[in-house]
DNA sequence: CGTCAGATTGAGCAGCTTCAACGTATGTGG
DNA sequence: CCACATACGTTGAAGCTGCTCAATCTGACG
């Protein structure tokens, strides 16, 4: 009754950045969730809008995004989710989605249900807290998202997602050195940034002619890193990589 | 040592839109903050990117805004808040400020140490969930944000905010019918909806044509609730008003 | 081989920017 | 009390970024 060791690496690694678990904290983790997973066809929905789910879905395999459709037909996508992320932790707290998770791709989930985070709410302060910060580090990156769509220019603005993506990937084990797989398409891009997909077009010729990356069938391959970041103006302090930014790991000892 | 009731008030209002407070909680609560408040003047920071905060602060009067400036000298702000809001609870989990933030008027705050929450986060699974909730209630305005920058028009995203701004005053008691304080700057607006000053101005003045808001002096008056609305795709599901929204009020209670 | 999703290109256009000037209210020191 | 400074709002004009529409290209797949 509860997932396999390797199949909650990913979520561990997460949260090992900042602060180590112990392993009965593992195993209370391990044991929130449903021994089954579930595996979801590409460009699906995994909930909707106007959902109030009873259970929080942990991505294991797969890219996902959050999204909202507006009366004008335009889709806005304001998370992308990769392998380790929670997708709806926050239905936790506050039951009705007020927007939507989709897949990009085949995706295969694990799903804790509401009663078994509400256990860990009420016997374990730290695995408490280190859900919360999970949330909290979602909120950081939706910030970030905001200073670039508000004060960037296209081809900033598609620097910095890169850079972000890859170091999350890279936390999860799932980017090699400067290459990792981006399976999205200039449509999905367009709906990410916030332009057109012609525009997305003109934009990543730009970024390939300046030498900063390559993006083929799905991978993207960092050309020059130390260019990509300035040229995004990114810097990684909102993804909280460091563990002396973490108050669990200094103040509820494992 | 704690704070008075009535400081306290508008943060239990903003609670008790979804799940009331026992008497007890609101000790406890009262006895987080330190008894003393702090008045800073308009357009100081209360925060600064790059601090770590030994203490998460309330905002009791006045307006807020969080931001980060860019190296090329914009600054884009990615939230304002008004009273009742926590600026920096996020600090609790996540030490390292990831971003700024300043007042736009003189403002009134208390200030929570971050060994009260921590108390409160190994004594009371109902509160801890309460302030838990709060950061996500930040973030599905974050997300909100990123629809608007991503998917509106400058009118639209200007209408749209107005509506959020109104009505989360509205909760907090600080909005007249159709009426409240707005002390920004059209410079501020800028900032926040991610366009340039001038259009700023050229926004308002559609808006003002269209018989929709008066904005005087730092007060907005919405002339036509339903048209706002429309113009601003604005649908109230992101503030989760609703009792119904939340798990305190169904698996805990009071 | 035809079909389809996705990528690419060109051309004209709209939304928003920048620059610069000017208006208006408020405050301040002489 | 006036001269001047300062902050904020308003207006016009020119230009750039990114959009829309439409056509073409490419590769995968049945």
């Amino acid at each position: 009754m509860s997932l396999f060791p390797q199949q909650l690496d990913l979520l561990v690694r997460r949260i090992e950045v900042r602060a180590p678990l112990s392993e009965t904290e593992r195993g209370v983790l391990a044991r929130a969730f449903d021994p089954q997973l579930v595996t979801t066809g590409a460009r699906r929905d995994l909930v909707r809008e106007g959902d109030r789910p009873t259970r929080s879905t942990l991505l294991l395999r797969g890219f996902a995004v959050r999204y909202r459709v507006l009366d004008n037909g335009r889709r806005q996508i304001t998370a992308l989710h990769v392998p380790g992320d929670f997708i709806d932790l926050q239905s936790f707290p506050l039951r009705l989605m007020d927007h939507s998770v989709g897949t990009l791709t085949e995706c295969v989930t694990a799903t804790a249900p509401h009663a078994s985070l509400q256990r860990i709410l009420e016997t374990s302060p730290r695995l408490t807290l280190i859900l919360w910060t999970l949330t909290i580090l979602d909120s950081a990156v939706h910030r970030e998202w905001i200073v670039a769509m508000g004060a960037m220019q296209a081809i900033e603005h598609a620097a910095h997602l890169i850079c972000e993506i890859y170091l999350r990937l890279k936390v999860v084990g799932l980017a090699e050195h400067n290459r990792f797989p981006l399976p999205v398409t200039q449509a999905d891009l367009a709906d990410t940034l916030g332009i057109s997909a012609v525009h997305v077009n003109r934009v990543l010729q730009e970024l390939r002619k300046a030498e900063l990356i390559r993006f083929e069938n799905g991978v993207v391959e960092i050309l020059d890193w130390e260019g990509l970041a300035k040229t995004g103006q990114f810097d990684d302090k909102h993804l909280h990589l460091g563990n002396e930014d973490d108050a669990t790991a200094q103040r509820l000892p494992a």
